[in-house]
DNA sequence: GATGAATGAGGATTCATTCAT
DNA sequence: TATGAATGAATCCTCATTCAT
């Protein structure tokens, strides 16, 4: 049966070759996060999968490609787990919770794939950032802009996009103090990234969002 | 004879020593800004600095301290620049202004030395922070513990310390915004990374702070 | 039943590796000619062909292999085209137009088999010549061989020999230069060839031959 | 004597580094010579020079750079050694003996110096020549062409040059041929070496040399 | 102090070839 | 047959560091 032949065989072997991908992102992901991306070597990543450095290369023809192919499934099980919009953005819902809820959830998929926060932190170069690498922070701008355009519905997409960047930097500052520490400290820190993105935020939503382009300053008297 | 040697040749090599020192930091402040911390060789550094490997290393043991030194020479040259607060911190003066003075200078500094952000972003791994390699954050971090214990008079320590890593957290993710854009739109992330850092402190600091109009601690209902 | 093997299915099998064996040695002749032999891998010449590395080594035991049975089936399709002596050795031809027939015919043939340079210059050590790689070679001074002696009936067979080396020698050389150029520079350096190759031969051939006008065996003063 | 610290102490280190890049350059024409230029490695030069990867890299940036300098050290020795033209091209100087010399001298040279034919042989890519590495090809051609010059000082600059490749050419063919043998055989294939360029080069010499650009013919009656 | 040569392990990547399916 | 995954030694090249001069 020719349909056979186009249909299962390719399937199996598909099946051995993802499983590998499966192991080497797996692989990288550890080893990322053990010594950072920039120091983490192929090899490295190779032997920690068990195979040799020519059989990562059957899989991906570089670093990088391993580092967008890690960003790509982070993006893709986010998207998964939680949805599109990373959580009901119901306008009634209070600010306070709906930080709340959404911070938490990072957090806990932190938690779950560490390696995101090593992806976040690639081989950066202030201002002059990496292309590919960073479609992770771009689909997360994205993301956050999705978010806040439901809760600033009149604001311009230049402000929106500022609020985000601004607001995705604040999450990851505190992501690395809250990954830094433990027990009752760290949900000391998971507090105060809540409180300053609530106030943070506070301002620009509800009332007063005819602002002119440029202006997310709160109103003066 | 010993005097002779303690007297002015000594002053002469050490005047020669600082030169190359002062010069060899430079290059490595250079180089850092280029290619970052971890991609930056200390070949490159010589070479950048006009002299061997060898020289270098009679001065530094290795990498890693020239990143100490650099650090070091940043944060006294802050000290001498701002004194010790990096701006007065006058309990009368609104916070609104004391946070764009201390914004401003910060951003100054860092137009006049752009190797302090390559600096604050040496090989991260997180969790596990260098430990030598965070003395310029370890530094930066009391300066803003003294900024905010004038502010916050009577909260514990244990608070001070977290709001002043959260801070200079929200501090560095602005800045990687503002040194990304250019332009108006440079200004803006600077007003926007003003508008977080007030609207986060305003509701810790103390009540006699002239609160700018319709903020106070928690957001009303 | 053995029968059965050995009657159809086998035909059919050996069709397909028949084709299969073409196709490879297609995609091979792309590959020598875009990158060289040596530069060429098998990896990729599977790849043109549109095949799996092991497919291929399920029918040439190594890359050297491929090489070999391309070079036999441009000898003999040259042998097909042309016959078994490049062109009539009619002894009353003038050396001049035999030499250009031969020449263009050459030419021609590279032109339609490009591969053919990129074998002769395989992974060449002077001195050291590959030994099964120059069946080629091999086959092609028999063949310039059979040409002179029709020409040279006299000579030892040494000397034949050694007049077919120089020749084809001379014809590679100005192969080399011809290939390298377009247009009317191309042409110039086609004429040049077969002046050079008319030049040397013409005292070597007997008195009989038609000589063109002017060129005797030594230069006259 | 700052003099002293700027002329002797530098000559001492030059020397030293002279005296390895020679090794290193010694090493590389043992190794081109056995394996052809393609298939030698780096580290393979190294080793044979008794020194670590690292040392041939501080002084030649790639393969590359190493054969261009040899090509120059051997264009350089050969202009020492024969003067600029190889040759004295007395005009009264009977072609066969001026052809006879520069052969001689051409073989006596390849024979001191076996890598000049390894280098000739680059990693040819019929068409694409590489660039930089051709310097010694490039030389040689402009070397031909002088000679040529002063025996068709009515020729066009044109033909000059498809003389001058053409020769060359069949130059290192016979050049092939003659390391290719021993003893006798050699020597007659030297003779014979020098016939096809007698007899090439005859006809353009001496009369007949107002000919049109492009036509390097002999004169029809 | 200063030099620059020297190191050698380690980096990413390739490739001819083999093997289980 | 055909596949494509697997190999692992070999490729070129880099770099922090040391050492003789």
């Amino acid at each position: 049966m020719p349909a056979n032949e186009e249909k299962d065989p390719p399937r199996r072997r598909q099946a051995r070759g993802e499983r590998r991908i499966a192991q080497l992102l797996e692989a990288a992901a550890s080893v990322f996060c053990t010594t950072g991306y920039t120091a983490a070597s192929t090899n490295a990543i190779a032997r920690e999968a068990g195979v040799s450095p020519g059989t990562l290369y059957q899989f991906f023809p570089n670093k990088e490609a391993i580092a967008v192919e890690l960003g790509g499934r982070l993006v893709h099980e986010m998207q998964e787990t939680y949805g599109e919009a990373l959580a009901p953005v119901d306008p009634t819902t209070p600010l306070e919770q709906a930080v709340g809820t959404i911070v938490d959830r990072f957090i806990d998929f932190n938690c779950r794939h560490p390696v995101f926060f090593a992806l976040m932190h690639g081989p950066d170069i202030p201002g002059r950032i990496a292309e590919q690498h960073d479609a992770l922070h771009t689909t997360l701008v994205a993301r956050v802009e999705n978010l806040l355009r439901s809760l600033m519905p009149a604001a311009p997409q230049s402000a929106i996009t500022r609020v985000a960047h601004m607001a995705l930097g604040m999450y990851m500052a505190g992501l690395e103090l809250i990954l830094a520490h433990e027990g009752t400290e760290r949900d000391a820190y998971v507090q105060e990234l809540k409180n300053a993105l609530v106030r943070y935020l506070d301002p620009l939503v509800g009332a007063g969002l005819g602002l002119p382009d440029g202006l997310t300053t709160a109103p003066s008297p």
